[in-house]
DNA sequence: AAGCCCTGCAACCGCCATTCG
DNA sequence: TCGAATGGCGGTTGCAGGGCT
C-alpha cells in the first residue's frame, strides 16, 4: 500500500482518507458533470493538452465540471484514440502518445512528475520556452535557439517549442499586416502594467521583453496565466488550499510579470482562453487560431 | 447460451510537496 | 528544525457491462 499504510482508514468505510478524499473530488462532489463529452469540452481538451500536456488537473481548472480524472480517462480512452486515427491518415507524423513523451508531458514518470513545486518549476519552464517560441515566431532573423541546454526537462521541449515556433512563424506570416494587430515594446521589468492592454504579449524571461498582439486575445489567457478557478480548480473544490498549484501558479506569474492584474476573475479568464480557442473565423488573418491548434494537433 | 474480447471508468498506486505538532 | 501525517497529482489497474462470435 506503500504511503498509503500511514493514512487513517475509517472504520466501516474500509477506505483511507485519501480515498475518501478522492472518491469525494472524482465521484460525490456536487457540480460534477457526468456523461459525454460535448465538442466544445472536447476541443477544449484537445487544445489544452497540447498547450499544458498532461497536466489534467490544470486542464480541469478550465472545464469546472469535470474532474481531472473525467479528462484523463476522456483523453485516453476516447481522444488519444481519436488522434491516432487522424495520424493514420498522414503516416509521417508521430503517435500522440509520443507526443505526450516529446512534449511538455513527462516522459519518465519519475524523474518529471510535477508535484507542486515541480509542476509550477515546469509550467515555468514552459512558458520560457513557449516565450522563446513566440519570440523566435517574430523575428525570423532571430537565432533564438529553443534547445535550452542541459535545461533538464527544457530539453525535452524543444521539439514541441520548436514546432510551435515554425507555426506561429507561418501563422504570424499569414497574418495581414494591415491588421489592428501589431508589436509594441513592453519592458516587463520597467513597467509594471505590461498588460494595460489585454491584447499586449510581454515575451522574454530574461532580457527580450517584446510584446506581440495576438488577435484579440492575450498571451496570459492563452498559456493560462490567468490560470482557472480560484477556488483551487474545480477538482478539488473541497479543500481550500491557497497553495494550490493554480493559486501559486498565479502568484508567480504576477510576481514574474510585474503585472497587478495577471489574474483575472476565474470566469473572465475561461471565457477569454476559450474564445481565443474555440473562437471559429474570427481571426482576421488568413489562418485561424483554431487552424493553429489544429496544425499543431497534427504534428504529433 | 456461453465464452471471449473490448471499452469505459472508478479506484488504486507511488511519488513528492506541504502542513502540523 | 525535524519527522510524521496528509494532500495532490499523473499513471496505471481492475472490473463491470456490452458487443461479438
Amino acid at each position: 500500500m506503500g504511503s498509503m499504510g500511514f493514512h487513517q482508514y475509517f472504520a466501516g468505510l474500509l477506505r483511507c482518507s485519501k480515498s475518501c478524499r478522492l472518491r469525494w473530488t472524482n465521484y460525490l462532489r456536487p457540480g460534477i458533470k457526468r456523461g459525454n463529452f460535448t465538442d466544445h469540452e472536447e476541443k477544449m481538451i484537445i487544445h489544452l493538452q497540447a498547450l499544458l500536456g498532461n497536466r489534467w488537473a490544470a486542464i480541469a481548472s478550465y472545464l469546472p465540471e469535470r474532474t481531472d480524472n473525467d479528462i484523463k480517462n476522456y483523453w485516453n480512452t476516447h481522444l488519444k484514440k481519436k488522434l491516432t486515427m487522424t495520424n493514420n491518415s498522414d503516416s509521417s507524423s508521430p503517435s500522440p502518445s509520443s507526443s505526450a513523451n516529446s512534449s511538455i508531458s513527462s516522459s519518465t514518470r519519475k524523474s518529471t512528475k510535477p508535484s507542486r513545486g515541480q509542476w509550477e518549476r515546469r509550467l515555468q519552464s514552459d512558458i520560457q520556452t513557449a516565450r522563446r517560441a513566440l519570440s523566435h515566431a517574430i523575428s525570423p532573423s532571430s537565432s533564438v535557439h529553443l534547445n535550452h541546454g542541459g535545461g533538464g526537462a527544457g530539453s525535452t521541449y524543444a521539439s514541441s517549442a520548436d514546432n510551435i515556433a515554425r507555426l506561429l512563424k507561418d501563422w504570424m506570416k499569414n497574418k495581414p499586416t494591415s491588421s489592428s494587430a501589431g508589436s509594441k515594446v513592453c519592458d516587463s521589468q520597467s513597467s509594471p502594467s505590461c498588460n494595460d492592454s489585454a491584447e499586449s504579449i510581454p515575451i522574454g524571461g530574461g532580457g527580450e521583453s517584446v510584446a506581440v498582439e495576438l488577435p484579440g486575445r492575450s498571451f496570459n489567457a492563452l498559456l493560462g496565466f490567468g490560470f482557472g478557478s480560484g477556488d483551487g480548480a474545480s477538482n478539488c473544490s473541497d479543500l481550500s488550499h491557497s497553495g494550490s498549484p493554480v493559486a501559486t501558479t498565479k502568484r508567480m506569474f504576477k510576481a514574474e510579470e510585474g503585472c497587478e492584474d495577471v489574474s483575472h476573475p476565474d470566469e473572465a479568464s475561461l471565457s477569454l482562453l476559450e474564445k481565443w480557442l474555440l473562437e471559429e473565423g474570427s481571426l482576421t488573418g488568413a489562418v485561424g487560431k483554431h487552424d493553429f491548434f489544429t496544425a499543431v494537433l497534427e504534428m504529433y
